[in-house]
DNA sequence: CGGACAACCTGGTTGC
DNA sequence: TGCAACCAGGTTGTCC
């Protein structure tokens, strides 16, 4: 479910509600969940600790605890990382709450179970299992066009592969791949070792704007996505291709109608007409 | 090595 | 109404 701009907001919303809060009681309910060690270690690891600040790495929340401890966070596909009201009773597939000292709950609840959290005691981050596949973040000052065109140079592998690749640059899924080929006017089939150094300067710049607008808008709810407030996202309004197979292209004067096709098991979506080559 | 694909999960929707 | 098939914002291991 959430990329870069999903987890950006859960993380913004996260950094007003959960810092400086202190997790006074911690249940873990299942440990397949749990990276590094099991769900009760997990859970007295985590009591008696506070919040400090909260960050981002690709999809990844990170979030610094008391005596140089960190919990990495991913969301997966259906996962939920959020503060919830007191009394609110507690939804099937939670699977961690965490009595705060305001007398509110840190909840982690994740239907699918893709999610994962890993305790870092050590605070050494580098040495993830969760981190171990995750490159330069999408938004960092590290992804420069430069960069970016070094990471494609030579591959055969099409290019929305790559985008989504987050060994490479992080953050990106299947939502903003589709939509910043578009604007970059890229078919998503292109290998990329044959985007000339234009094109991939256009990607680059498209990039940086969809995921920009996508974090100012709050993300894109498909389904069930919120942010820590608990209401959908706005950037679904905005989408250009994806989930539009058999609209109209929304760039001026294309006139093509979306197609979908499927890459690596996933679907895509882009224009025949301005996205050619 | 790079790239394609199945597998991991649940739940919602679609179609017979 | 029931049930099977398919789809979903992600990642990882295996095979070629």
């Amino acid at each position: 479910m959430p990329e870069l701009p999903e987890v950006e907001t859960v993380r913004r919303d996260l950094a007003c509600a959960l810092s400086g809060q202190t997790l006074e009681r911690v249940r873990v309910r299942r440990s397949d969940i749990v990276k590094g060690c099991g769900r009760q270690k997990l859970a007295r690891e985590l009591t008696g600790r506070t919040v400090g600040a909260i960050g981002r790495l690709g999809k990844n929340l990170i979030v610094n605890l008391s005596d140089g401890a960190v919990l990495l966070v991913h969301l997966g596909m259906s996962g939920r990382f959020y503060v919830a009201e007191a009394g609110e009773t507690l939804e099937k597939h939670t699977h961690l709450i965490a009595e705060l000292s305001n007398g509110r709950r840190l909840i982690f609840r994740d239907p699918r179970r893709l999610g994962h959290l890993e305790l870092c005691a050590d605070g050494r981050i580098e040495d993830a299992q969760m981190l171990r596949n995750v490159g330069i973040d999408a938004m960092s000052d590290e992804f420069t066009a430069q960069r970016f065109a070094e990471m494609l140079a030579g591959r055969t592998a099409p290019i929305k592969a790559a985008l989504m690749d987050q060994r490479r640059v992080a953050g990106i899924g299947n939502i903003y791949a589709c939509e910043a080929l578009h604007r970059a006017g890229i078919a998503p089939v292109a290998p990329c070792g044959e985007l000339s150094a234009d094109e991939v300067g256009r990607l680059h710049r498209a990039i940086r704007r969809v995921l920009a607008e996508a974090i100012a808008a709050e993300g894109t709810t498909i389904a069930d996505y919120v942010t820590g407030a608990g209401v959908p996202g706005r950037f679904q309004e905005r989408l250009r291709v994806y989930g539009r197979e058999g609209e109209r292209c929304r760039k001026r004067g294309c006139g093509g109608i979306i197609e979908r096709i499927v890459q690596s098991n996933r679907s895509t979506f882009y224009c025949p007409v301005c996205q050619r080559g």
